[in-house]
DNA sequence: CGGTTACCCTGGATGC
DNA sequence: TGCATCCAGGGTAACC
């Protein structure tokens, strides 16, 4: 589920009770998520140390304790998330962080179990992990690294901005948004953008993300809660994603909803009227 | 190499 | 009520 103002919500929120405590036990109720090595000992290793920072890179929640016990790695994926009241789904729960001076423990939990948990001996690893995976976050990355990064592929656009490695933190959701916003559609190749294009593109990233975390993310359905159990409120603001039918807040026309090549099983809402694939009149 | 698709998992909502 | 079907915020291995 969470994107970028989702993980950025729950890093908000295991700020305080987390930063400068120490973490009495780590407990790993689901191994299967444990990618760094055996459960069993990178529990050992935790045990005791204190938690120097919590920090967010693109959708991944970073833990970082006092050397030597390393860096956690969690990422989310779909429906990961942390409680720091007691969660909804008990049986969902796959880590446990049991932390000193806390009235109780702070849960991980994960429905469906896509999410992963990885550790780090230091920041250096760290760095590298992010390297090969991460591009520069999107609230980070400049106009001129994402132009030059834009230009590299034929993709679509949409495509392209879900590809983590170009740029880190857009998921489903803030994509649609950020492309109704520029007015450009989803299957433009994303190196066939004009210079004003993206500017526009660029410059319309940084409202959207910023406008979902003050709303502390997208709730819908059953999905995504804040670590306090609230419902994100941004989808009761946005433009177009889950908008099928209603209208276009420029336009009037209504929102469509399609499933475009490259983007399987995955909904896309545009204008069909602001955002053309070829050119023509803009509303 | 670049782009596209299978697939990982599961629960909740919806439809019959 | 019970059962089948569909849908979902992510990401990567495998494939063409």
């Amino acid at each position: 589920m969470p994107e970028l103002p989702e993980v950025e919500t729950m890093v908000r929120a295991l700020k305080p009770p987390l930063a400068g405590a120490r973490l009495q036990r780590l407990e790993i109720l689901d191994p299967r998520l444990c990618h760094a090595d055996d459960p069993d000992h990178l529990a050992a290793r935790l045990a005791g140390a204190r938690i120097a920072t919590v920090e967010r890179r693109g959708k991944w929640v970073v833990i970082a304790l006092e050397s030597p016990a390393g860096l956690i790695v969690i990422q989310p994926r779909m429906t990961g998330g942390f409680w720091l009241v007691p969660p909804p789904h008990p049986r969902h729960t796959r880590l446990i962080f049991h932390v000193e001076r806390l009235d109780q423990p702070i849960r991980y939990c994960d429905a469906r179990r896509l999410g992963k948990l990885f550790w780090h001996p230091d920041r250096h690893a760290l760095d590298a992990a992010c390297a090969r995976s991460q591009g520069t976050d999107a609230l980070q990355i400049s106009r001129r690294e994402l132009a030059s990064r834009l230009a590299a592929t034929s993709r679509g656009i949409k495509p392209a901005l879900l590809d983590q490695k170009i740029l880190a933190g857009i998921g489903n959701i803030y994509a649609d948004e950020i492309l109704w916003r520029s007015r450009i559609h989803p299957m433009r190749p994303a190196n066939q953008l004009t210079p004003t294009q993206l500017t526009v593109l660029h410059a319309a990233i940084r409202p959207v993300l910023e406008t979902a975390i003050a709303a502390e993310g997208s709730s819908f359905d059953a999905g995504y809660r804040t670590a306090l159990g609230r419902e994100g409120g941004f989808l009761a603001q946005n433009d177009v994603h889950r908008r099928a039918g209603l209208p276009c807040h420029r336009c009037g026309q209504p929102i469509q909803k399609a499933y475009l090549p490259g983007l399987i099983a995955r909904p896309t809402y545009l204008c069909p009227k602001c955002q053309r694939l070829l050119p023509g009149p803009q509303s």
